[in-house]
DNA sequence: AATATTTGTTAGATTACCCTAACTTTATTA
DNA sequence: TAATAAAGTTAGGGTAATCTAACAAATATT
């Protein structure tokens, strides 16, 4: 089917949302326009659109539900946005920040052999540089369990998975501090106070990061 | 400055027309609503922004010319198309005549950071798949004289520096022949009677083209 | 249950790009 | 040079995606 960049947009938006809203993989007008930046008319004048082709499910005034065929789109788009991202942070040297702007640019591009040549340039990569994993040509998808930092225990040990919050400040932070996918930490100790975590990364000396530090990031123990 | 997908793709066609026209740098409306495969009346109103935009320059029912930012932002997306072409070609394994549609569509992707990182993964590339040069940062641009395989006398021998007509008929036709950039090319025989050429490849048998194929063709003394 | 708040929709307008049909200007040709 | 042909423009209209303002439905609060 054909799709238009902005249709596309709302697509990949809603599947996003579906995995956000563990519950209910279900999205609202509202949070859909919030996520996409534009005004709640705009996303139920798309909706009808949307519905019309059969890529979403819903009733006026109802939940939004991504259908078979819409899913379908969605990830496919996913999947050439983490492979770009993927090619710009091992191929060109982009920075963690960096990366995903130019994604969103380039998820659009409409080319089979183009998504499947790059993911084997890539030697199919499993996860992209932020640790989401990279959906296969079939949809397929690792599902990871995904712990956040702030639910570990004093003593525990992991190593860092991926990242919740991708926003430039965190990216840099985190790399500032030599963080990255793969990085090993261990929780010294989490102060009750305020949550704030005690912790060792690598073998560098410990340091203090602060609970919405730990609810940003994802390891695996 | 900021332009649309669109008038990138205006500003492109009037880049190659001006490269096309070699007398003189000038396109006509008609020519270049031909060239981007819309009406007259839609070039029009496109000229008339581009020119609001200090793009072109031109007066009512006069001729079209790119001013030094017009045609600066149209080498800008050449470099990039054919900065695509030679990644498509050379680490993706596209084939010659697959690789200028999908081009099409990443000329237009906004990153200068991404363009600069691209040539430099390619190794500063000084043409593109085609033969066609490759538009440096600064928009400086090889000038390569281009010789006419079919201008060529009994005995000449030359290599093949670049493809005229990037059809994909004349493309497969050359791919079948072993035909690419640099092969060998040496004349027996021009023969008077329909313009056709006795030309040996490489080391292989002679073999006759016709004229119209010795036309498409740009040759290197 | 009545009211207030949140959520979602509709109506009407705007901008970008494109079209057809009719017209005007410029170039060619008899 | 007058008629014809070619080239270019204008007027009016369509679609996609967006907006604001006004309204309607659903949910939460008293
Ligand atoms: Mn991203
Ligand atoms: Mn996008
Ligand atoms: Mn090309
Ligand atoms: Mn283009």
């Amino acid at each position: 089917m054909m799709l238009s960049y902005t249709e596309e947009n709302y697509l990949k938006a809603l599947l996003k949302l579906s995995f956000q809203n563990e519950d209910k993989p279900e999205a609202g007008t509202n949070e859909m326009a919030a996520y996409l930046g534009v005004k709640p008319a705009t996303a139920t004048d798309m909706l009808k659109k949307l519905k019309e082709k059969n890529l979403v499910s819903y009733q006026k005034y109802g939940k939004i539900l991504l259908t078979d065929i819409g899913r379908k789109s969605g990830i496919a788009i996913l999947r050439k946005h983490r492979l770009w991202e993927t090619f710009l942070y091992e191929k060109l040297d982009f920075s963690w920040d960096e990366v995903h702007e130019v994604a969103e640019q380039l998820e659009h591009i409409q080319s089979a052999k183009l998504v499947d040549k790059l993911e084997e340039f890539l030697d199919f990569p499993e996860f992209d540089p932020h640790g989401d994993p990279i959906p296969k040509a079939n949809g397929e998808m690792p599902v990871i369990t995904k712990t956040l930092l702030s639910e570990l225990k004093n003593g525990d040990v992991c190593k860092v998975a991926a990242i919740k919050d991708t926003s430039t400040l965190f990216l840099q932070y985190l790399e500032k501090l030599h963080i990255t996918i793969g990085t090993n930490l261990s929780v010294i100790e989490v102060i009750a106070f305020d949550g704030s975590l005690n912790i060792q990364i690598e073998d560098a000396d410990p340091r203090s990061v602060s609970m919405k530090f730990a609810e940003s990031l994802f390891v695996q123990r």
